[in-house]
DNA sequence: ATACAAAATGACGTTACGTAAGTTTCAAGT
DNA sequence: ACTTGAAACTTACGTAACGTCATTTTGTAT
């Protein structure tokens, strides 16, 4: 026979929580004093450290009632629990997606602005939905790989972040104008990244630029969002370096 | 001048929520007819869609409520919010894998009989005490003080993106060697950009070296983590290069 | 017998709405 | 102007799983 207090200092369970297993009859005391004091015994111990199992798992506790009272069919609902937690990860995981696309947005931008907001907004209202069709519709399969690698903004790995930071680098740095040298240094670095990763297909790398400027496009794709004004210098201090380049060599 | 039900349409939200969303004044109606019916503006709707938004990012009510009014710190609810998310995965892969333990053993045994489920509590119960002892042997206050003060890669500017990201990559081309091509050009950005933000000291990034040769402490902060191997794998890159940049300007 | 800890009960608070029940308003048709 | 049916309104309880008081009893040691 233990006292509640026991039973809570062996198990990590709260007073209140027992109670209240007993109040939805979920776990009753063996018996009780006089005074009315819960008394628990061994099985209940077990059948509580059952309950906290089952609840690690995410089951509700009506449904642990179901399961270990009678026989209940263990299976389906081992089935429909695991179903629904695969289901949580995915939803964890788009969330994850946007909130690092947020953080990203906010680190390249400096702050969150309600265009900015809007953008992600639409973006992420059909991205599922949108980004099947428009992949069809658009790419050839292997183009599609390329995609895939290109720097998708919402992505986690280095290489996205160098995009970004780059990127970043590039519009905090537009002041200076386009052929500033730590602008044409950034863009010497762009360069070799895409020659790099994509090398003997330039014809995608044009392509590339192309969807992004049309920026309700590259929503679609889900990269992240650049204004006009801002491609339009990348593209003038990408011209600069190539004619740059140009002079070098044949001089 | 929208309707409620209108909106309730354009959005899918439903009609109590939009009642319950001004009640706790998170989206009140511009105005109301004489009789009390609400009427949303163009400024309503698009609030809502931000509402909806962050809702689905799973933020709670009153915390859209600071986020959308006033200017607000984002950087470090987006922070806190993907933290949250991300340790909520972790909540959702253990149980995954718990389930799946226990299907498996239904699918072996026929049944799941109590000394069974008696061995699956033990053996998480074991998991998560392993993880408790972790966490406690992890963090220590004054450490995580300390790595705080010290100008760490955690702050959210394109600079420190890009610094993640060529070490990110630099780890991730480790099987290449250090004298590959595509290591040397990383190696050679950082060069260039060490030179161009610190230009008469080093201070920066020896400072760098330091927190991060310490994996430990970078592990317990969330720095990428470097481990000894990939440390010296880099200063060999290093070298490489300068030599190379010796012979380069000597013939 | 008294004091003090531990336990008990009761009730309200939490989150983000769903779901009635009963009343009032709006817009259209006669 | 009057009726009527749809839409909107308010009020209030229910949900899940407890936490957190406040107040009263019981158990136990001295």
């Amino acid at each position: 026979m233990i006292t509640i207090k026991e039973i809570s200092k062996l198990t990590g369970i709260s007073v209140r929580t027992l109670r209240y297993y007993e109040e939805i009859r979920l776990l009753i005391p063996l018996n009780k004093t006089e005074g009315g004091h819960r008394l628990y015994g061994e099985e209940e111990l077990k059948r509580l450290q059952q309950i906290l199992f089952l609840k690690n798992l995410g089951f509700k506790l009506k449904e642990i009632q179901r399961l270990l009272n009678d026989t209940w069919d263990w299976s389906t609902s081992l089935e429909h629990q695991l179903a629904f937690v695969l289901e949580e990860q995915e939803k964890l995981k788009q969330m994850e997606n946007t909130l690092t696309g947020l953080k990203n947005a906010l680190a390249i931008e400096g702050e969150l602005n309600e265009t900015l907001i809007q953008k992600m907004i639409k973006l992420s209202n059909r991205e599922s939905e949108k980004k099947q069709a428009f992949r069809k519709q658009m790419f050839s399969n292997d183009e599609w790989q390329l995609v895939k690698s290109l720097p998708n903004l919402n992505r986690n790995d280095p290489n996205s972040l160098e995009w970004m930071g780059l990127l970043g680098q590039l519009k905090q740095l537009m002041s200076n104008g386009a052929e500033s040298d730590s602008v044409q240094r950034i863009i010497k670095r762009m360069i070799e990244k895409s020659t790099e990763e994509y090398p003997d297909n330039e014809v995608f790398l044009e392509k590339m630029w192309d969807i992004r400027k049309s920026s309700s496009l590259s929503d679609k794709v889900g990269l992240y969002p650049l204004d006009e004004e801002f491609l339009n210098y990348v593209e003038q201090a990408f011209n600069i370096y190539e004619t740059r380049e140009l002079r070098g060599t044949s001089e």
